[in-house]
RNA sequence: GCGGGCGUCGUAUAAUGGUCAUUACCCUGGCUUCCCAAGCCAGAGACGUGGGUUCGACUCCCAUCGCCCGCUCCA
């Protein structure tokens, strides 16, 4: 555990040190839960956005079913907007709860108003005609303090109650006290039995849950401007659905994708990037047949899994983990965690969703507007308009860059020396090709200059003459610079450069003319 | 959000209620150098922020911000 919280330590170094990511507004002492992107991190992040457009959106094939896939099906982008209107976040939810303290169960996850639990006692009727309160143990239920019928309160607790009155013979007429205040007591919560729970002390402390950060449109700031920066970039595709249904000439089962910013007012950020207050997603809403929706549900899982796997994260890091029944949120049918074993942690990189109709549902009923898919190929007795089902693979860009940071970092030995290097996917690394003169002096700088020149028109490479040949090849490394070019002697004669691998450190001669191809060869795509 | 710990150049560090705040690496410029952080010369760079105590505060006190750890949270 140590080594482990070292390595972060080392990874967050680097990351400052070289360019990759600097704490937000560090200059007036930082943003908790904020962070930039220096040169190298741009670079690097645009790569992993740019692979996952690329493989998602830009190069899909929707001739030819994918390896897996059911069927072929079409994928395309958007961009929607980061306000939407506020009637969006009622619709899908994120509302609910804003302004009222609400209250979790951790067992059943569960969520509550916590004006709307009861908590109370058990009053029992003793044999000679007494009173004994129970006060061991409290019970929680929905309803309201002083209007809900006692049956009402009493249902989701009838096990538990037939038990308490068996143990105490006689006591058979009961009645109840409602304890205010009780949810804010911790040692009350502690006895409390919340409904569905097989233990007391399950519910929180009541708390709002400002997880969205509120702007207001316009010059005046009252309720009626008041708009939220999204906390998720679905709800725009959602909203895009009829948008795109109608002007992209796409047919069932296909898929719409967008990348951009998301805002989540967390309470307490925590571990470098993973856990931020403004992040990227990368998100893809799959809408299928209601009776596909599992098919394409394993499809996209282990397809999303198998994508970091092919951008160089080590298997044995990686873990594709489904969730419980308890886990799955109430209109979720089935959902899994790509998640990736940080030095503080295993944690989620990526969920797959499958989100039923729940959304357009909700986005129909709220906006009043049809959002029914019409299927003309639908057989005789089989219907014609219908929501259709979703598939939601969404990913965090940050969370995504940050892995393949992590995963990168590599110290080994080369000479008898400590080399840090990061050895990043050439799809992902932010530079793919240094060149250098091996000395400055006889003609290298020139030649090697015409050489970065013309690869620079191509790919991402970098120039430096600065310091010994090692220093240079050392910081590269730290880089994640895949291939270092350099001009020596020879190369004035036969016109041959050197091309060092960055992970064996081996070199291999090659003619300039064939420098610009061979390299694109060896990067890939 | 609660509890605990910590804030000195980019990184890692040293020292001190009182003169230009130490050292190494990194970084910048130059010299040298024909392949993996060599050497030489020169240079830039810090007491998180605000307030208080004091003749004088990087040092003591308070607040604040940030970071780390645990709990909590995680649509």
């Amino acid at each position: 555990m140590q080594a482990a919280m070292d390595s972060m330590e080392k990874i967050v170094s680097l990351s400052k040190r070289r360019g990759f990511v600097f704490p937000s507004s560090e200059i007036y002492g930082g943003l908790n839960g904020f962070w930039d992107y220096g040169p190298l991190g741009v670079a690097l992040k645009r790569n992993v956005k740019q692979a996952w457009w690329d493989d998602m959106i830009a190069h899909h094939d929707e001739t030819a079913a994918e390896t897996g896939a059911p069927s072929p099906f079409d994928m395309v982008g958007i961009d929607s907007a980061l306000l939407l209107n506020p009637k969006v976040w009622e619709a899908s939810g994120h509302l609910s709860g804003f302004s009222d303290p609400m209250v979790d169960c951790r067992e059943t996850r569960a969520r509550y108003r916590a004006d709307q639990l009861v908590v109370f006692a058990l009053v029992l009727e003793t044999e000679n005609g007494g009173r004994e309160t129970i006060t061991d143990v409290l019970f929680a239920s929905p309803g309201e303090a002083g209007k809900s019928p006692q049956d009402e309160l009493l249902a989701p607790h009838r096990k538990q109650l037939r038990r308490i009155l068996k143990s105490r013979p006689g006591g058979d007429a009961l009645s109840i006290e409602a304890i205010a205040g009780a949810l804010e007591d911790e040692s009350a919560r502690a006895r409390t039995l919340a409904p569905g729970a097989t233990e007391p002390g399950t519910l929180t402390a009541p708390r709002a849950f400002n997880l969205m950060f509120k702007t207001y449109i316009g010059a005046l700031e009252d309720s009626s401007s008041a708009a939220y920066l999204r906390p998720e970039t679905a709800q725009g595709i959602f909203l895009n659905f009829k948008n795109v249904l109608d002007t992209a000439r796409v047919r069932l089962p296909f898929g719409i994708g967008q990348v951009g910013k998301a805002f989540r007012n967390e309470i307490n950020p925590r571990n470098f990037t993973f856990r931020s207050r403004e992040f990227e997603q990368m998100e893809v809403e799959f809408f299928c047949r209601a009776a596909d929706a599992e098919a394409w549900y394993v499809y996209w899982r282990d397809r999303r899994y198998r994508w970091y796997v092919d951008l160089g994260l080590r298997p044995e890091n990686l873990a594709l983990r489904e969730h419980e029944d308890s886990e799955l949120a109430h209109y979720a049918a089935a959902c899994a965690d790509v998640e990736y074993r940080f030095p503080f942690g295993q944690s989620e990189l990526e969920g797959i969703a499958n989100r039923t109709d729940f959304d357009l549902r909700q986005h129909m009923q709220a906006s009043g507007k049809d959002l029914r898919y019409f299927d003309d190929q639908a057989g005789p007795d089989e219907e014609r308009r219908y929501l259709p089902h979703v598939i939601e693979p969404s990913a965090g860009a940050d969370r995504a860059t940050l892995a393949f940071l992590c995963d990168a970092y590599t110290e080994d030995e080369v000479g008898g020396e400590r080399r840090t290097v990061m050895k990043l996917h050439p799809r992902l690394a932010p530079v793919k090709v240094a060149v250098f003169p091996l000395v400055r002096k006889e003609g290298m700088p020139e030649r090697a200059l015409g050489i970065y020149r013309e690869l620079r028109g191509k790919l991402d490479a970098a120039y430096d003459e600065k310091g010994a040949i090692g220093r240079r090849y050392r910081r590269q490394d730290e880089a994640g610079t895949p291939y270092c070019v350099t001009i020596d002697g020879r190369t004035l004669g036969d016109d041959t450069v050197t091309v060092r691998e960055r992970d064996s450190c081996e070199q291999r001669r090659v003619g300039s003319g064939q420098l610009a191809d061979y390299l694109a060869q060896c990067i890939g795509g």
